[in-house]
DNA sequence: CTGAAAGCGCTTACAG
DNA sequence: CTGAAAGCGCTTACAG
């Protein structure tokens, strides 16, 4: 690869010559620069981004860490993510953490110190500690979809909301006993969730149905969806309505239903209270609480990228923004 | 951040002992060795990857370049990639080409030239050239899933066998009318797929029925296994098995079914000819020829590292290798 | 308008 | 065993 002493030295200037020429950072005689672009183009002349990094104390690069993509809104995100982020000239680093505090200690890590400028995650909640160093050190943090750290900026949809209105609709259909498939309530949006479905449920006298399954499996799954609608419909023969915390989750109700020759809507509703764009590729199309992902991912690098550009001091609090962004209810099939 | 002169300074040594010390690059007194590695730990101090990555000439970073995850086998390539680019202390920056040329050059050009030390690629087939310069420039270059590129390392599934002895499969449960939902012939696995396809259906003596929708939308997606399969049914009312390239498409040809109400497998059996993990999520299990696709990630995530871990010269023909990983039958509900 | 120098943070021959 | 120097490829004050 031709540096930029190559082309300097065909063009016969120096290197800070031919820097400020092709930058355009300073005036270059129209003559030698025309030289120089010149000498660049023979050469297939790239800049270097690694020096030009090094140098400039920026590398246009954003760290993102999520869970799992496969079958999750974190698919969305992460492509929301990158579509803003190739629009602002900017790379994407990529971790799965696997929801491994572990794992995503060793890819924070990894990223901090110069490699990334800015991170976008959405966390185990375990690690707090080095989040705050690393934001401490000036380099932005964006939480997404979860939010653990009340100090650090963040863009989520109102789980509060999702589940609140999700049994609102529900009761109109006419459901009085209904399911709630939910998660651990150490991550966030599973509790909120939770409390929007305990205050729905005292609000409209119902009963609380809460289930988990007893075999410890990854909460965001179809296994964990499938068994938890197992042990609710052997524990409450009589419900009318399961409501999944997300889509995946949805998928393993519908299923246990299909096996067990429950007929949906018909005989039990069911609801994911966190769709997207899945919910409308089933046999049986699932209604939903739609939450805008790609959006989201978008906002998120939007976010994180305009913080740096910003060149925001590293403790200023007025640089902390917390965008919540409101489900729409998108009725199918299924309830 | 602290760097590497902090340390030094605070050891009472110079920058060049501090180095050899902390990477245990030559005998260092044990007193002063104490002393640094004391000193690193006060200050907390982390080598910057982006100075090591310069002097060193290795980034530690892999490009990925996909058409797209959301649903697609992509996802499980890019989980599996990265699981083992993390085993191997290397990040991966990851770029979503959405299948188009312009914005895949695009990626690729921002990836050369020192940001990535090698490339996994499934590429739109339309930017070979730039690929090839890439790999002249020293950056192997692996492809998965679609190999366009003779002259480059490929990591795919014998899309020909899928097709092939799905076929078999069917006429072995008695189809005598069995159509193939495809995608573009530019597109390597598409081709293959419709040749072992082609090759079945003259072995077996049968019609060969291929449809894809009139308005164009993209190939691998629910819509265009959905619309497809629209068409097939209208087309040939008394088609007895519709096999689909992917799972995106079975689970588009299993709705079309649903609202005609015609029954799975009973009336139509349905295939899909690259399964993944989703067929096992749905209403009606989906029968497929299975590929390993996070192997197939990892495989080529290794591949691709250690050919630069090897030094390999850039014209090295030795180090091009072609895997091809052979499909699995599972048989469940649709077929 | 242009060159020479310093430096981003690190590593690695070269002396001693 | 350790220091001083050069250099990875670039940018940017500083002179002129």
């Amino acid at each position: 690869m031709p540096t930029l002493k190559d082309v300097a030295r065909l063009a016969n200037v120096d290197v800070s010559t031919v820097s400020r020429a092709l930058n355009n950072t300073a005036h270059v005689h129209p003559a030698t620069k025309a030289r120089i672009l010149e000498a660049a183009k023979e050469l297939g002349y790239r800049p270097n981004p690694i020096a030009q990094g090094l140098r400039r104390g920026r590398q246009h690069t954003l760290g993102i860490l999520l869970p799992r993509l496969q079958l999750t809104i974190f698919a969305e995100i992460a492509q929301g993510a990158q579509e803003e982020a190739r629009g602002l000239g900017y790379s994407i680093i990529y971790a799965d953490t696997g929801d491994d505090a572990k794992l995503e200690a060793e890819s924070l890590n990894r990223m901090r110190g110069g490699i990334v400028d800015d991170i976008i995650i959405a966390g185990t909640g375990k690690n707090g500690r080095i989040l705050r160093d690393i934001r401490a050190e000036g380099t932005p943090v964006v939480q997404v979809v979860r939010m653990q750290e009340h100090s650090m900026s963040s863009v989520v949809a109102d789980y509060y909301a999702c589940s609140y209105e999700a049994v609102e609709y529900l009761v109109d259909k006419g459901c009085r006993k209904i399911g709630l498939i939910y998660g651990p309530s150490n991550i966030s949006p599973y509790k909120r969730r939770y409390e929007g479905y305990q205050d729905a449920v005292r609000e409209f006298e119902l009963e609380s149905i809460c289930v988990t399954p007893s075999t410890s499996s990854v909460p965001n799954s179809f296994e964990f969806g499938y068994r938890s609608a197992v042990r609710m419909l052997d524990e409450y023969p009589d419900i009318d309505a399961i409501m999944a915390a997300v889509d995946i989750q949805g998928m393993g109700a519908l299923r246990a239903l299909r096996e067990r020759g429950i007929r949906c809507p018909d005989d039990v509703r069911v609801m994911s209270l966190t769709g997207h764009a899945i919910g409308n590729m089933l046999e049986t199309t699932m209604t939903a609480m739609e939450v805008p992902a790609l959006d989201m991912g978008r906002k998120a690098a939007r976010m994180a990228i305009e913080t740096v550009e910003a060149k925001a001091s590293p403790g200023d609090k007025a640089s902390v923004q917390h965008l919540v962004f409101s489900p729409t209810l998108v009725v199918r099939e299924s309830a």
